[in-house]
DNA sequence: CGTTCGATGCACT
DNA sequence: GTGCATCGAACGT
């Protein structure tokens, strides 16, 4: 297949772009259970130690030094104790910031998405999904796609876990908006969605 | 419809 | 000990 993988100098640029660019693309990861890819729908950009949200905020720490290391790399981490959450590090080597995935719209192993979401995790649904929630919201998403904390520092310009140059179509109608479920920092509209998509986490 | 609230791990103070 | 970049069940209206 042609190598649309995502490189690393497409994510060392200012985090707004690509934010933006990463909408419309796909995310995708191969295990040995199966491939599941989606199209980006949601993200966020945390953005530097002035960032309030940013978990740069307070400087360098053990949790945060991903967000400070190369740009293109995943930096996962655990939130409310229960849900695991997916960034792609931007920006300069150096700089501490990052694109939060936040919602998918499945595309490749829906049946496999909607076994993890099942069985995986304490808040496991007895009854199945509809196909347009399984990557909707952060936690959900990682769910699906069985991204865990040992994904943690991975490499998104490798194999296994990547994103992909989606090459379908127009470019989808984005909208910016304050970020969700942040307490300081809402002024920013570093929120980016694609309008009229079913698999938008709403408010 | 709407809002509230418990679950749950761990980094940080 | 505190506070989350969440989710969905359980309520209330």
């Amino acid at each position: 297949m042609a190598d649309r993988v995502l490189p690393r100098g497409f994510y060392a640029r200012p985090t707004l772009q690509v934010a933006r660019d990463l909408i419309g693309k796909t995310l995708v990861h191969v295990t040995t259970s199966g491939r599941t890819s989606g199209l980006i729908v949601e993200v966020e950009a945390y953005i530097g130690e002035g960032d309030p949200a940013c978990h740069a905020a307070s400087g360098l720490t053990g949790r945060n030094a991903p967000l400070y290391g190369r740009p293109g790399r995943a930096y996962v981490y655990v939130n409310y104790g229960i849900h695991h959450l997916v960034n792609a590090v931007t920006e300069p080597e150096g700089v501490p910031a990052a694109v939060l995935l936040r919602a998918a719209e499945p595309v490749e192993g829906i049946d496999l998405m909607r076994r993890r979401r099942q069985t995986n995790g304490r808040l496991a649904r007895a009854s199945s999904l509809p196909e347009k929630d399984l990557c909707r919201g952060p936690g959900n998403l990682t769910r699906a796609f069985g991204i865990s904390g040992a994904h943690n520092r991975l490499d998104l310009c490798g194999a296994g876990l990547f994103v992909e140059d989606g090459g379908v179509g127009g470019e989808p109608k984005v909208e910016w908006t304050p970020r969700v479920g942040i307490r300081v920092g809402i002024a920013a509209r570093w929120r980016c969605a694609v309008v009229d998509s079913a698999c938008v986490s709403g408010r």
